[in-house]
DNA sequence: GTCTAGCCTG
DNA sequence: CAGGCTAGAC
C-alpha cells in the first residue's frame, strides 16, 4: 500500500474537516455513519456478537487478521494512524469483496450459517464498513454494493466533496484562522469546524475502541473457533463467549451512548463552544491508555471483566473528570506536547495548590512546580507513550493515592506537599503562587532532566525539550540536596545516586555531593550547639522545657539556610529530629561534655541513627 | 590506598 | 560552599 496515501488521508480527513467542512455538512455525515445506524444496532446489542463474528472469521483469512491486529497497533499512533487505518479498513474491504471475510457469500460458501445470522452479519459488516471506511477511500470501494441505499449515495457524494477538498489543501494544514478565499462564504464559525474535528476524532477513536474490542475477542475466543467452526457451536465456547458478549455489549453500547450524547450536546446552538471536553476528545488515544487503577469505578454496577471493554467507558469518565479538573489546561497542554511551547496558567493546573504570595519571591518554586506541568507531560509522553496514565500529571485529576513510584506522580505530590504548608510561621509570610503566569520554557525546560538514554536522545529531536544528564551538579541540584537533608543527615554514596539519577556520577561529583551534607551536617549542628548554649544561658533548667516548632527560632534559622524559598513542608520528623538533636547538645553541654575534643561524636552518633527514607518522589529527576 | 567525616579557613 | 587537612575505617 502506498505509504503516502494514509498521510494524505490523514491530513485531508483531520485537518479538512478542521478548516473546511461546515457543522451542517459534517454532522449528518457523522450521525449517519456512526450513530444513527450503530447506535439502533448497539442497542439491541446484536452488533458486538457480529462483530465477533466478523472478527472470528477475519482470524481465517491471514490478511485481515493482520490487518486488524496492525490497525490495532497502528491506531496507538494517533490521528495519523487512525485515518490511515480507516483508509486501509475501508480499502481493504473494498479490494477484496467476495475473497475472504468482507461478503457473506463468501462465508457462506465455506460456513453454512442460517439465514437469520447472515443478514445480521451482512448489516453489521455493512456497518462497520461504514464506521470504518474513510469517504476518501470509500470512494475507490464503491463496487462493494452490500447497502445501495441512499445512504451510500449520499455519503459517496460527501465523500467526493471532501476528497476534492483534500486535494486542495497542502500537506501541511494551515491553522490560520482566515481561510481561503475558495471556501465557502458562508463558512463563518471556525470553532464549528474545530468542533466538527473534535468529533470526527472522537468518532475515530471510537471506530479504533471497536476494532479493539475485535481483536479482543479474537485474542481470546481464536482458541475455540480457528480450529474448526463447529466449536464456535459448542456449549462451553458459547457460554463464555456470551458472557463476553453481554460484558461488551453493556459496556459498548454505555459508552458509544455518552459518546453520542455528548456529541448531541456539543452541536445543540449552546453548546457550540469549544469545551475543554472536546479538546480532550480531540486526543482519544491518550485516554485509551488510562491506567484503570487511577481511574475510579465506573458509575454502572456491573464491572466489566474484558480490559478493551472497561478502557472505553473509562476514557470517556476520564475526559469528564479531566474537565471538571482543568477546563482549559488540558487543551494547552496536550497541543504543546508536540507543537509549541505555550504560555500556561499554571492557576489552572490545580487550583487546589494555588497560593497567594507573589511569584518572584519563590524563585526555586518555578524551577519545580512549572515543569510539572509541561515538561512532565512531555516526558511522560516521550517515556511511557501516550497511552500511559496521566493520573500522576497535576493537570489531570490528581490521584491521592501515594504508593506509585512513577515520577510522574512526584510534581502532584510536591505541590501538594507544598499546598499543605499551614504552620503558624509560615502562615504569615507572603506565599508566590505556584501557579502564577509563567512561561514554562522561560523557567523550566532547561532543567528537566530524562536519566532514560533512549528518552533524551527523543527529546534532543524536540527543540523544546531541553533535557540531558547533568555532567556536574548545578544549583538545582543543591536546592533538591538540601530538601533531602530535611529527611537524610547522612545519606549513603548509594543513596545519592539514587536520588540524583540525572546526575552523571563520577569520583568528583560523588565527593562534592558527600560535601555538600557534610557542610549542611556543619551548619545544622552548629546551630544546635549555638542555640543549646542559649538555653543554658537562658537558664532552661530542664530539658523538657526545650522544644522545636515551626515557630522557633532554630527552626526558622534551619529553614532559612535548606529551604530558603519556603516552597518546601518540612516533615514533622525533622523537627523531632532537630528537637532531639537539641537536647543532645544542652544534655551534654550541661554536663560539661564540651570540655572534650571530640565531644560532638557522641551526639552524631545518636543523630546519624535518626535519618529517614527519602520520599521516592526525590528520585524523579524532574524534582528539581 | 581509598573513602569519608569532620574541622578549619576563606 | 569549597578547598585543604587530618583521622579513622575498610
Amino acid at each position: 500500500m502506498n505509504l503516502s496515501h494514509p498521510d494524505q488521508n490523514m491530513h485531508g480527513s483531520g485537518e479538512g474537516c478542521l478548516e473546511d467542512d461546515k457543522p451542517d455538512v459534517m454532522l449528518p455525515c457523522f450521525r449517519r455513519n456512526m450513530y444513527d445506524e450503530p447506535l439502533s444496532s448497539y442497542s439491541n446489542g446484536s452488533i458486538i456478537s457480529q462483530l465477533l463474528r466478523k472478527t472470528i472469521h477475519s482470524k481465517r483469512a491471514l490478511d485481515e487478521s493482520h490487518f486488524y491486529l496492525s490497525s490495532s497497533t497502528a491506531a496507538d499512533s494517533g490521528q495519523e494512524d487512525q485515518s490511515s487505518v480507516s483508509s486501509k479498513d475501508s480499502t481493504v474491504e473494498a479490494s477484496s469483496p467476495g475473497a475472504h471475510v468482507s461478503t457473506g457469500a463468501s462465508l457462506e460458501g465455506e460456513l453454512p450459517m442460517t439465514d437469520h445470522l447472515q443478514a445480521k452479519r451482512a448489516r453489521v459488516e455493512n456497518i462497520i464498513r461504514v464506521m470504518a471506511g474513510s469517504p476518501n477511500s470509500r470512494q475507490h470501494g464503491d463496487s462493494e454494493k452490500v447497502d445501495t441505499d441512499a445512504k451510500d449515495t449520499r455519503e459517496a457524494r460527501e465523500a467526493h466533496r471532501e476528497n476534492k477538498r483534500k486535494q486542495r489543501l497542502p500537506q501541511h494544514q494551515e491553522h490560520s484562522v482566515g481561510a481561503p478565499a475558495s471556501r465557502r462564504p458562508s463558512d463563518n464559525c471556525n470553532t464549528k469546524d474545530e468542533e466538527c474535528h473534535k468529533l470526527k476524532e472522537q468518532l475515530h477513536s471510537m471506530q479504533r475502541l471497536l476494532r479493539q474490542l475485535q481483536e479482543k475477542f479474537l485474542q481470546n475466543l481464536a482458541s475455540h473457533y480457528t480450529s474448526s467452526d463447529d466449536d464456535f457451536e459448542r456449549k462451553h465456547g458459547r457460554a463464555k463467549s456470551q458472557n463476553l458478549q453481554e460484558t461488551l455489549k453493556q459496556e459498548l453500547s454505555r459508552a458509544v451512548n455518552d459518546c453520542v450524547e455528548r456529541v448531541f450536546k456539543k452541536v445543540s446552538p449552546a453548546g457550540l463552544d469549544l469545551s475543554p471536553q472536546q479538546h480532550m476528545c480531540s486526543s482519544p488515544e491518550i485516554s485509551l491508555g488510562v491506567d484503570r487503577k487511577s481511574q475510579q469505578a465506573t458509575s454502572t454496577q456491573e464491572q466489566p471483566q474484558d480490559e478493551e471493554a472497561a478502557v472505553k467507558p473509562r476514557s470517556l469518565e476520564y475526559y469528564e473528570s479531566s474537565e471538571a479538573q482543568s477546563p482549559q489546561d488540558q487543551t494547552e497542554a496536550l497541543s504543546l506536547v508536540v507543537r509549541k511551547p505555550a504560555v500556561v496558567p499554571l492557576s489552572s493546573v490545580a487550583p487546589a495548590v494555588k497560593r497567594p504570595y507573589p511569584v518572584h519571591q519563590t524563585p526555586f518554586q518555578f524551577n519545580y512546580s512549572t515543569p510539572l506541568h509541561d515538561s512532565q507531560i512531555l516526558e511522560h509522553l516521550l517515556k511511557y507513550g501516550p497511552h500511559s496514565n496521566f493520573g500522576g500529571l497535576p493537570c489531570m485529576p490528581p490521584s491521592m493515592d501515594r504508593t506509585s513510584p512513577d515520577p510522574v506522580d512526584l510534581p502532584w505530590d510536591a505541590i501538594a506537599m507544598r499546598s499543605k504548608v499551614t504552620s503558624s510561621h509560615l502562615g504569615h509570610q507572603p506565599r508566590p503562587s505556584a501557579l502564577g503566569g509563567v512561561t514554562v520554557d522561560n523557567l523550566c525546560l532547561p532543567h528537566v532532566k530524562i536519566e532514560c538514554g533512549e528518552l533524551q536522545s527523543m527529546a534532543e529531536r524536540n527543540p523544546y525539550m531541553s533535557v540531558h544528564i547533568q555532567e556536574g551538579l548545578t544549583p538545582s541540584h543543591l536546592k533538591k540536596a538540601k530538601l533531602m537533608f530535611f529527611y537524610t543527615r547522612y545519606p549513603s554514596s548509594n543513596v545519592l545516586k539514587t536520588f540524583f539519577p540525572d546526575v552523571k556520577f563520577n569520583r568528583c561529583i560523588t565527593s562534592q555531593l558527600i560535601k555538600w551534607f557534610s557542610n549542611f551536617r556543619e551548619f545544622y549542628y552548629i546551630q544546635m550547639e549555638k542555640f543549646a548554649r542559649q538555653a543554658i544561658v537562658d537558664g532552661v533548667s530542664d530539658v523538657k522545657d526545650i522544644t522545636v516548632s515551626r515557630d522557633s527560632e532554630l527552626f526558622r534559622a534551619l529553614n532559612m539556610h535548606y529551604n530558603k524559598a519556603n516552597d518546601f513542608h518540612v516533615p514533622d520528623r525533622f523537627l523531632e529530629v532537630a528537637e532531639i538533636t537539641l537536647h543532645e547538645f544542652y544534655n551534654a553541654i550541661a554536663a560539661t561534655k564540651d570540655s572534650d575534643p571530640s565531644w560532638k561524636k557522641a551526639i552524631y552518633k545518636v543523630i546519624c541513627k535518626l535519618d529517614s527514607d527519602v520520599p521516592e518522589e526525590f528520585k524523579t529527576s524532574s524534582y528539581l
